[in-house]
RNA sequence: GCACCGUUGGUCCAGUGGUAGGACAUUAGCUUCCCAAGCUAAUAGCCCGGGUUCAAUUCCCGGACGGUGCACCA
């Protein structure tokens, strides 16, 4: 998966490497050396003011782990605890106990213990419903894809680790309307670690057990909310449409955002404006959008969850992997959760003007009920109450018929007690609907990698280097003395290294080895730009200057030692080094990139 | 989880039934005024457990980890 030499490179230069190496190491876990806790780090803050700061959307920070009843609403429990078990003759994996409820009187054999499951497989001959083959004597695997853990001590609650970050947003959802003063439409974001036991991890950062999301959840009335989809309606995007992933020859979309919309290839505007700002934000960062599509998922891919879902999708060695998902997940959760918990999970939605409705109401006389029809008498309240909604005109009758059990039971309608009530509704509780961007963090700092490794020629010799944007980059720049025979350069460039860092940026110091050396060093990481100090620049009747080089070019300006915190700053937000190259004087070196 | 292949300094590799060698990198010194230069020296390794053997890094078994394929992937 992950290409050999930018894995080497990863380890070497500390991006990142298998965890726990010394105790034979884990599967499914990576630690992230100082380079690539830096690069995700910087991948992050900038999901963080693009998703969050721009949007004007709030960021929190959830527990890892919660109790089990968050996970039986969500659906995860169901979905996560598969327990499977695989064929011996034609390698199918059947559901082991969908098989043994059909086959024996057993009803939730989902709660009953492997092993007594491969006992009940055993003891009834069940057999392979694909090929036939007897399945007695083959494991039954408990797929739990969530890792379990005890909250307290004893018999303390039963917990797992979140598989995504983003039931710890939907479980506090009271609260966070709250504070958006329950006014729709809001967002709530969150970086941070999910986890999930995967079966077979693989490719490097790709599938891991413990993994770092950035998710938006976008809480919308669905009736009244619309994005403000003109801010990215022109931006063009790749789309892969499902339609044409089924199609023998099917082939992508160029299109704009705007344009898909409207035309329906993308099904909710709010989806369609998270393309357009994800598609943004991917530019930005570095990703090289000739291997960037958004694919759409196809009907039996979808999760639990999911109305709609598009991926955010890169190409990373000639496949493609899923970078991020775009989900309309409905009021599913919400709903679910305002079932399974003590809390409301609605928010108030005040009308125009207050409506005053005309309600039928019944309020039965129970002490006429209770000895009419004795243990009835509540269903037959319950019947005369739907019946008053369903047809009000019932009651002008001497007596009202209502069934119960089958049973048809006349009551006289002056014992129902109806009546109609004029009641002024100022508003309604709706279940809000939610689209998540979701991002894999992990998977984005590969991409990066990925895409920003280039080689080339400097002076005939091999080079490899990063051509990280900036604002990602590990390190802002490095700092060197050209050499370290002369004290007043490395005094020079000891207070430049430090200025730097004063004025906030990432500042690598060197003076190890040949120049060229240190050069091909930073270029490895993907340093932006490195600062020398020479004679040339000491050795002058006005300022001390020292030299700029720019890594994917290898050319060099020569500026002001008081200029360089500013340029540096202004070079990391963007601005071109040949803007710099107009200001100030270029270095003639007969170095050649080739 | 299954199958096949692999695991030797930081990295990439060679090799051996008698505990190992190279390249690159790193560190120190010399040299060096702009792109992996040179010289000298140093640091550093046989994935783990069990078995066979006088002796195992080497052979056998098991495990862990990695790669590939299958399966799985909300």
């Amino acid at each position: 998966m992950a290409d050999a030499a930018l894995v080497e490179l990863a380890k070497r230069r500390g991006f990142f490497f298998g965890s726990n190496g010394a105790y034979g190491g884990t599967a499914g876990f990576y630690t992230f050396g100082p380079q690539g806790a830096a690069l995700k780090r910087n991948v992050e803050s900038a999901w963080r003011d693009r998703f969050t700061l721009q949007e004007g959307n709030r960021e929190i920070e959830s527990p890892t782990v919660m109790p089990e009843p968050v996970f039986e609403a969500s659906g995860h429990l169901e979905t996560f605890d598969d327990m499977l078990v695989e064929c011996g003759e034609c390698g199918d994996s059947h559901r082991a106990d969908h098989l043994v409820e059909d086959a024996t009187d057993v009803e939730d054999a989902e709660a009953l213990p492997a092993e007594e499951v491969e006992t009940l497989i055993r003891d009834h001959e069940i057999a392979c419903p694909a090929c036939g083959s007897p399945l007695a004597g083959r494991d039954v695997e408990d797929f739990n894809l969530m890792f379990a853990t005890d909250i307290g001590p004893g018999d303390g609650q039963r917990g797992y680790l979140r598989p995504e970050t983003a039931q710890g947003i939907f479980v506090e959802f009271p609260r966070l309307k709250e504070y958006a003063r329950g006014n729709l439409p809001f967002g709530i974001t969150q970086i941070g670690p999910a986890y999930r036991n995967e079966i077979a991890p693989r490719g490097g950062l790709l599938r891991l057990r413990e993994f770092t999301q950035a998710e938006l959840e976008q809480f919308i009335d669905p009736e009244t909310d619309d994005p403000p989809l003109e801010r990215v309606t022109d931006v063009e995007v790749r789309l892969y449409p499902a339609a044409e992933q089924t199609k023998p020859d099917g082939d992508y979309r160029h299109t704009t955002v705007g344009e898909a919309v409207a035309d329906g290839t993308i099904g909710s505007p709010w989806v369609g404006y998270y393309l357009g700002v994800a598609m943004e934000w991917y530019e930005r960062i570095g990703v090289d959008l000739n291997r960037f599509r958004f694919r759409q998922h196809l009907a039996g891919e979808r999760a639990h969850y999911a109305a709609d879902c598009w991926d955010a999708e890169s190409e990373v060695d000639g496949d493609w992997i899923e970078i991020a998902g775009f989900a309309y997940r409905g009021d599913y959760d919400l709903s679910k959760h305002d079932a399974y918990g003590d809390d409301t999970f609605t928010v108030f939605k005040r009308y125009d003007e207050p409506k005053t409705v005309e309600r039928a109401t019944v309020d039965p006389d129970m002490s006429v009920l209770g000895p009419a029809f004795g243990g009835d008498a509540a269903a037959v309240a319950d019947a005369l109450e739907t019946l008053a909604e369903r047809d009000p005109e019932a009651f002008a009758a001497e007596t009202v018929a209502v069934e119960v059990d089958g049973e048809t039971h006349e009551v006289d309608a002056d014992v129902a007690g109806f009546a109609v009530e004029e009641v002024t509704e100022t508003g309604e509780h709706i279940t809000p609907h939610v689209v998540e961007p979701s991002f894999g963090v992990g998977r984005t700092v590969q991409t990066l990698l990925a895409h920003a490794y280039e080689t080339d020629e400097v002076d005939d010799e091999e080079r490899t280097y990063l051509s990280l944007a900036p604002e990602v980059a590990p390190r802002d720049a490095a700092v060197f003395p050209l050499v370290t025979s002369d004290e007043r350069l490395t005094a020079l460039a000891d207070r430049v290294a430090a200025d730097l860092r004063a004025a906030g940026l990432a500042v690598s110091y060197d003076d190890s080895g040949s120049i060229g050396r240190r050069y091909r060093r930073q270029d490895e990481v993907g340093t932006p730009f490195c600062v020398t100090v020479d004679r040339d620049g000491i050795e002058t009747d006005g300022a001390e200057t020292v030299t700029v080089r720019e890594r994917d070019s290898a050319a060099q300006v020569r500026l002001p030692v008081d200029e360089l915190a500013g340029e540096l700053t202004r070079l990391l937000s963007g601005e071109s080094f040949e803007a710099l190259t107009d200001r100030y004087e270029t270095v003639e070196t007969d170095v050649e990139t080739n």
